[in-house]
DNA sequence: GACGTACTACGATGCCTATCGTACGAGCCG
DNA sequence: CGGCTCGTACGATAGGCATCGTAGTACGTC
């Protein structure tokens, strides 16, 4: 079962620890559309997934942006594997920090979405 | 029993119905530390409070602006009540639109604060 | 009517941020 | 090595927003 643990390069990206996370940051970091449906589908597929991956209506550059934020406020975790960077929701910390946020916040979310597709 | 009923005054403020209350919006209005701090005391006394109530560390008209966001992102509901401005917060809206969110971010609040003063 | 209080409207300012294009670096593959 | 893909860095830009002070309006009270 070599599950081949998948080699993180050797650049390494800063993450905020558990202290250092914020719930203004956070929820500003999800106030923003793009980010929002980045988290949605980081969630919804539960594993990481590569930036390039995501199907965002923005150039690559602004994209890189908004996982930069979502990194610096702590919702997901970046690490590069090879040429690509894998995002992952950071779902175990922000649970200790803010019980019950991040799954009420999702939630939410697709009620959201549900509500305005039912024309 | 001529419990007052406040009446309220002749000048009407714009709110957003409840379709039009955005997820995006609500955290956008909270992810500033002074608005959540205002919503934070609202949830905790219980009941409408007049602007000049609170003690946020910022100027009249600021203040001002602050209220009005936390309006306009449907978070509150506010109405004149002679020369005062009552805030309530909009809980059973916020309720029916995003299932225990508010609550879950009260609580994430808190939990936020008590860690800060943890020293 | 005169005064005080509560809040607003307006204009200014400086910062933050979402956006882009272009040029570049890091790792894979042939 | 040469090229390819993925993502970054940098600079530019435009709009948003938190902040303030001042001047003004609405309302209650004397």
């Amino acid at each position: 079962m070599t599950t081949a643990a998948p080699v993180p390069s050797s650049r390494e990206l800063p993450h905020p620890t558990c202290e250092e996370i914020r719930l203004e940051g956070v929820l500003h970091a999800l106030s923003d559309p793009v980010r929002l449906g980045i988290v949605r589908e980081l969630a919804a597929e539960g594993v990481a997934l590569a930036c390039s991956h995501f199907d965002v209506p923005v150039s690559k550059s602004t994209s890189t942006h908004h996982f930069r934020v979502l990194r610096e406020s702590g919702v997901i975790r970046q690490v590069y594997e090879g040429t690509a960077k894998m995002n992952a929701l950071r779902r175990d910390d922000l649970e200790a920090l803010f019980p019950g946020l991040l799954d009420t916040l999702l939630t939410a979310a697709t009620r959201q979405a549900d509500r305005g597709s039912e024309v």
